[in-house]
DNA sequence: TTCAGTGCAAAAACTTTGCAGGAGG
DNA sequence: CCTCCTGCAAAGTTTTTGCACTGAA
């Protein structure tokens, strides 16, 4: 778990370095809090989160954090479609999609190799060059007892 | 195209009528202009254009009649991503998926029968009754041509 | 007559921006 | 020392809500 963090923190500076960004505290300090949130969350949740946590990062700071963690692919942005942008980390983890449950507001991941081909042939077919994809299902937890926890 | 807005507009009658809604001119008004609307358009969006054109449906009830127009299927609900809701007209048309540019912000549409099969596994696999889904794949036009249109 | 639906404006939720001061390279 | 970054607060954008009035059934 420690090892991880380590990575993803060096996997940043680097990005940083690269990008010629500049390396500071408040932007360790908000990838701090992201590895150790669980599951997804928003920008400005991250944000409320950091400030009951005593952090004086502010919320422009934030939110312009959370965009170069994606842009270095530690971070995914996904939309559920409740008009918020939806953060969750691509660190040590596969490609996957997601099962929203319109009921309890539950969010479960599936994958299926399957789905890598056809945007491929999508992409091609189209004259398009790929850079990322979203894919939700919408539905109900078949199970009420899958609701209630 | 007039019997196409004719029989959504019966559509949306009925609808209301199983539902128990009322009949009133403004939802038959917000829909008239929905169904002569091109392309995707957001809420806000409709309702600036309806006052544009000197409608006097207040903004809670364009809201409140794409809600109605969602549930009916006349309409979909779309996310791109821009923390903003989409709506497409769903009337006499096949299901398909979009391709958006990142580069030139056009949304172009596809289809692919097997997508179809992959959800409907995936929700059997995992006890989830579908309602709906939505696949975006994000990228860049190849050629360059396409953007600048 | 009754209550769902409406208009309006205010509030809410999330995100972006402007500016002055501060620190990284 | 030159900017990029930061904090703060204000403004922006889209959507929702509260309230008193109106009109469909």
């Amino acid at each position: 778990m420690k090892i991880n963090h380590k990575q993803a923190i060096e996997d940043f500076k680097d990005f940083l370095k690269r990008g010629k960004h500049r390396i500071t505290p408040e932007r360790f300090e908000v990838l701090e809090h992201v590895l150790n949130y669980k599951g997804h969350f928003g920008a400005d949740e991250l944000y409320i989160e950091m400030k009951t946590h005593k952090s004086n990062v502010s919320r422009a700071t934030v939110y312009n954090t959370l965009e170069l963690l994606t842009h270095c692919d530690l971070l995914a942005k996904r939309n559920f479609g409740d008009n918020k942008t939806h953060y969750e980390s691509n660190f040590n983890r596969k490609n996957h999609d997601h099962l929203i449950c319109t009921n309890c507001g539950k969010i479960r991941e599936f994958s299926n190799p399957e789905i890598q081909t056809i945007i491929t042939n999508v992409c091609d077919e189209l004259g398009f060059e790929l850079s990322d994809y979203s894919f939700n299902i919408f539905g109900k937890c078949k199970n009420p007892e899958d609701c209630k926890q």
